[in-house]
RNA sequence: GGGCCCGUAGCUCAGCAUGGAUAGAGUGCCUGCCUUCUAAGCAGGUGGUCGUGGGAUCGAAGCCCACCGGGCCCGCCA
């Protein structure tokens, strides 16, 4: 799909402020290719944009700010008139030079772009075509997603729904661990324990919450338990072997549980790709081959070095040496990552065929690697750029992997690791698991011993509580209606808690903060949306204004001055540049953030300004424009937090 | 011991990349606002030596250095 740049929102303003400027000091000052920001203040007071170039420019010419900022004013005037968009120009005491846009002209292009756009409003072409890898939620299938997961699926999602939006053209992988030592757990537990295949529960819920954790628990108090795990892990390596089958059949179950919390959350992946077969296919032997052909890696064969007969690699930081293959041949964690990250890069060419694992809730296929002829050939591996979500503990193996591609591939940061921190409990919902943790603020999760809430139950608590709270206010609606819109809270409520935090600050997940529906949220910006929807759904019913039962957006609208109105029109023309800083930073935090604000700014203008009960019915129109621009706006930026937008609630 | 990250209001966090105007939200607590498009909302109040000290700068929450407090990583485990 061929999209051009979205200009005409605000950043139009801003590339006219800027050639304005630009024209003024090059004309003045004789000086070009200075560096200096035009961007919107903080407060209104000052304006609707300032620049810092009179500070930029002190340095240069020796004067004061605000000297400078008079001078650049009084020149700008005067070439002003062709810039339509610069009413106002003014030069602050403090050096800041402050512009007034005309709000009509703002307006009136704004609309335009949000009409004529739809549901592409935002939309820049940031990626042209490229393709890209996004590998995340890569849950180990012994176990039920917990909140830390759905931090990595809720990021990896939000971060392909992004990417697609700036054209890129996206394939999202799901790692399948199903080798491990994890899974050798299990394993254990039902060959050698005697823990029932069968179980009341959701399957990963048990395997997870009992016969993992269970097993664990015994191997404190039985160590020889340790060498039965040891002989299921060997005989796990040999594809055919029973346990090797035992093991594929338990873990293909809790996958297939595992996937319907994905899909509950509104996550969706292209390719499964699962370690039995990345072993098997016989990537890592390639893989390896070209490392030994390579001066990365060697073979330790000082007798006194403690990796004596090993295969290691130079780590990158000083002295530091990784083992990729033990003294006994066989190959560690680092080292099955390799071809793995070279298959995404297409450094090595594919060894699989794939096949149809599911047909997902929002109507695409899931697909599979597999290791059988009668598979499709399928483009998925060789990517531009591939993106491995996962969390910043794992960092200096990710910088490994990284320093070793480069070796592969002349082109750097093509590969990359989104690096988040994890999901801890805040004290006090710690204290409900009973862990006794002093006078810390939080307290890490532990798979191993049951410290954790899992997804589904937090999903289930959400949607209780958001049930209730829909209703109390639609007593009437069908019971179908509330489940189904307290479903979309509860997930909304979920993905944003998730989202608004900075990716390299722990999240304290509190269950009382969680589970209170008020303030910064998922449902924040759910009921901001539901508010413009009634407006729009009652007007539809007014033919005065409404002309064949729907609002359009009547791009002649430019009337609109009081101050919640232009705040509003303002937050909407911005939203494609949040869009190229969320896609060029790969922070979601900025979009979410940005989603919350201009929910805030429409509360604004629905609490100050009537829109149907207004007498002049030429500001009836124009309102309605603007309503309609809010909901397309934020229904396109809530489809990129994976947030349902909802008519009522 | 080495590496990475965090420290801003009682609590949870924005702002820091690219220094600049009176440091912002949410939550908590207090006070108002539903005969008017849904009060899951809005308005106001309370609340901050931006961890500490130094440095460069006309100017620092932000940049540099040191220190203090906290977290994570550093295995022929995964």
């Amino acid at each position: 799909m061929i999209r051009e740049l979205s200009r005409m929102t605000i950043r139009r303003a801003i590339d006219e402020a800027r050639a304005l400027l630009d024209e003024a000091i090059s004309h003045n000052y004789g000086l070009k290719d200075i560096a200096y920001d035009v961007a919107e203040p903080k407060e209104e007071q000052y304006g609707d944009l300032y620049s810092n170039l009179a500070f930029q420019l002190s340095k240069v010419l020796r004067k004061s700010p605000s000297m400078i900022a008079e001078e650049v004013c009084s020149i700008c005037r005067d070439i002003m008139p062709k810039y339509r968009m610069i009413k106002e120009i003014e030069p602050h005491r403090a050096g800041y030079i402050n512009f007034r846009l005309d709000m009509h002209e703002l307006t009136r292009i704004t609309l335009e772009e949000v009409k004529s756009k739809g549901k592409a409003y935002g939309s820049i072409d940031i990626g042209k075509g490229r393709r890209v890898l996004v590998e995340h939620t890569s849950v180990n299938p012994n176990k039920a997603l917990h909140i830390g997961h759905v931090r990595n699926l809720v990021l990896g999602d939000t971060i392909y729904r992004l990417l697609r939006f700036t054209n890129h053209n996206v394939i999202v992988l799901n790692y399948i661990d199903d080798s491990g030592l994890q899974v050798a757990d299990i394993v254990v537990g039902f060959r050698f324990l005697n823990f029932p295949i069968e179980s009341s529960k959701k399957f990963d819920h048990y395997c997870g919450d009992d016969v993992y954790v269970k097993v664990n628990e015994m191997y404190e108090h039985d160590p020889s338990l340790l060498e039965r795990r040891r002989e299921v892990l060997k005989a796990m390596e040999d594809y055919n072997s029973d346990i090797a089958r035992f093991a594929r059949d338990i873990t293909s179950r809790v996958l297939n549980e595992q996937l319907r919390t994905c899909w509950r959350l509104d996550a969706r992946y292209d390719c499964l790709n699962f370690e039995s077969q990345i072993i098997a296919s016989r990537l890592w032997d390639r893989a390896l081959s070209l490392l030994k052909a390579s001066d990365i890696v060697r073979v330790d064969d000082d007798p006194s070095s403690k990796y004596h007969g090993c295969l290691v690699v130079k780590a990158g930081i000083e002295g530091e040496e990784k083992v990729l293959v033990r003294s006994d041949g066989t190959a560690t964690y680092i080292a099955k990552d390799i071809p793995y990250a070279m298959w995404k890069l297409g450094i090595l060419e594919d060894p699989f065929k794939y096949v149809r694992y599911a047909e997902q809730p929002d109507g695409t296929v899931l697909w599979a690697t597999s290791l059988h002829d009668g598979g499709a050939s399928l483009h998925v591996n060789g990517a531009d750029m591939a993106i491995t979500v996962i969390d910043v503990r794992q960092s200096r193996l990710q910088n490994i992997i990284m320093k070793i591609l480069s070796m592969f591939s002349n082109d750097n940061g093509r590969y990359r690791h989104l690096a988040y921190e994890v999901v801890a409990l805040s004290s006090s919902t710690a204290r409900l698991f009973n862990i006794e943790i002093g006078d810390r603020r939080f307290a890490h999760m532990k798979g191993r011993e049951g410290i954790y809430i899992n997804a589904d139950d937090m999903l289930d608590r959400l949607h209780s509580k958001a049930y209730e709270e829909v209703k109390a206010r639609n007593p009437e609606a069908d019971e179908q209606w509330l489940h189904r819109t307290a479903e979309s809270i509860a997930i909304a409520a979920m993905r944003y808690s998730m989202l608004k935090q900075d990716l390299d600050k722990i999240i304290t997940f509190d269950l009382e903060d969680a589970l209170n529906l008020q303030g910064e949220s998922g449902q924040y910006i759910q009921y901001a949306y539901a508010r413009a929807s009634r407006i729009l759904e009652r007007a539809s019913s007014l033919v005065a204004v409404v002309v064949g039962g729907e609002v359009d957006i009547d791009t002649s609208s430019t009337h609109l001055l009081c101050r919640e109105e232009m705040a509003l029109i303002k937050a909407i023309a911005r939203f494609d540049l949040i869009v190229e800083d969320t896609a060029k930073s790969l922070s979601p935090k900025t979009i979410a953030r940005y989603c919350y604000s201009l929910a805030m700014i429409f509360n604004e203008f629905y609490e100050k300004i009537p829109v149907l009960h207004e007498q002049d019915t030429n500001l009836v129109k124009a309102r309605l424009s603007l309503v309609k621009a809010f909901t397309i706006t934020m229904s396109n930026c809530m489809s990129l937090l994976g947030i349902d937008v909802l008519e009522r609630m």
